[in-house]
DNA sequence: CTTACCACTGTGGTCTAACCACACTGTAAT
DNA sequence: ATTACAGTGTGGTTAGACCACAGTGGTAAG
């Protein structure tokens, strides 16, 4: 086993034993380095892996943004694993799209209403009324979206669902840009959002599930995803 | 920017250019830090994290298991994450038991048949009813629910639904030694396996769907885990 | 000529020791 | 009381060395 494993191991028994916690701190990586009787190069090849895998957050100097402390982000982390898959032809962006449509559909069929993930949703499309640019909206978009899937209250699902569209962020982003009618594009987004959250609001599971499909499908086929996957 | 995200960028942009292709190599650790003007620990910390991924295989010596090669194994990779956001309690076990019986359904409900994995599938099964242990009954069962979600053609949610079961694979793996009667849930388990295969075969997506979420719902069911989430 | 041995080479794996930038903390000078 | 600044501990980065490993190829023994 190499050394960096090692300490990962470590930190993993940590983490299940209860002994370090969510906004925990990690001992200095000099410190972890002599506790373990391995190199401070294989402890800060550990602390990366976790970095990566959105377990943990380093920072520099002293004070509360100091330190290596434990945070819950697997969204970007599987997000970005995607996005490299997907540059190695691996996965295809037209599969991504699907399982998108897969969990969106089942979020907003079980999604609770009452939560105040769907109050958050509802501003939300407020604010994308007024969007001053095709950034902001998207922006705007993402949170939506996110809102919706994590009123179904199940987190590995909410996880996986931000992480597939951060994984094809950048091909949405350059394709809107080619969209013969932003404006009217925007409109027709911000209706079906609407009727997504009011079905949803209405107990009405099967009718969001449905109009949420033809939503994110709708979109990335009118921006040429899925017919035209070719790379930038 | 972080040295090694520098390192990071430069890799996926040879990723995405076609540049370095599948089971290509990655030029060595010392060759890509004098290239690129940074030093052989900020490589090998972008390689790791690489690794991490399950973007590329490191490998000592000389030789065709040499040298630093690119993969495509995101399953391994996602497995691992989930498993330390397990650890930190911010991924609820029976958070990813839900979204495995829904991946599961969607992918036995969409089975193409006729594909070489359904038949890969049935060979499994033949050879599940000899196993001589508990191991290698469940590394064969991993094995078809595996080949099962393939059959759908989604490489993303084949590679999710391998992911999931390796989260928590442990749990599983030590909760099947307290089941009462091993021989009677081998035996059931079989049993469903083959009414599975049955119903996809059949055309009968849902059918084969709604066995799938029976199947692993009542695996867990039995073996506690979900009315039971304590970790170990 | 065949065979066995062994130095050579290039790979990733590990370690040490040093220096940097940063951000806060306490103290001393004003 | 306010300001200035040295001190301290954090992660970030680098250079250079040594190790184990696995093929390669030359060389000596048979």
């Amino acid at each position: 086993m190499r050394t960096h494993e090692l300490v990962l191991q470590w930190i993993e028994k940590q983490l299940s034993d209860g002994d370090l916690a969510l906004g925990g701190r990690l001992p200095g990586e000099r410190a972890m380095a002599e506790q373990l009787k391995v190199s401070r190069t294989s402890v800060r090849e550990a602390v990366r892996i976790l970095e990566a895998m959105g377990v943990v957050r380093a920072g520099v100097g002293s004070g509360k943004d100091a330190g290596t402390v434990v945070i819950a982000e697997p969204g970007s982390a599987l997000g970005s694993t995607l996005r490299l898959h997907v540059a190695t032809r691996h996965l295809p962006v037209a599969d991504i799209v699907e399982t998108r449509v897969l969990l969106e559909s089942w979020a907003a069929q079980r999604a609770h209403v009452g939560v105040p993930e769907l109050e958050e949703a509802a501003e939300l499309l407020d604010q994308m009324d007024t969007a001053p640019d095709i950034d902001t909206f998207l922006a705007l978009d993402a949170r939506f979206h996110v809102a919706l899937a994590q009123a179904a209250g199940n987190a590995v699902v909410s996880a996986m669902m931000a992480s597939l569209r951060g994984a094809i962020e950048n091909y949405a982003g350059e394709l809107t840009g080619n969209l013969p009618d932003w404006n009217a594009t925007s409109a027709r987004l911000r209706a079906e959002h609407r009727a997504i959250l009011t079905a949803v609001n209405n107990h009405d599971g099967g009718k969001a599930a449905e109009l949420v499909a033809a939503h994110i499908q709708g979109f990335y086929t009118e921006a040429g995803v899925g017919a035209n996957p070719s790379p930038k």
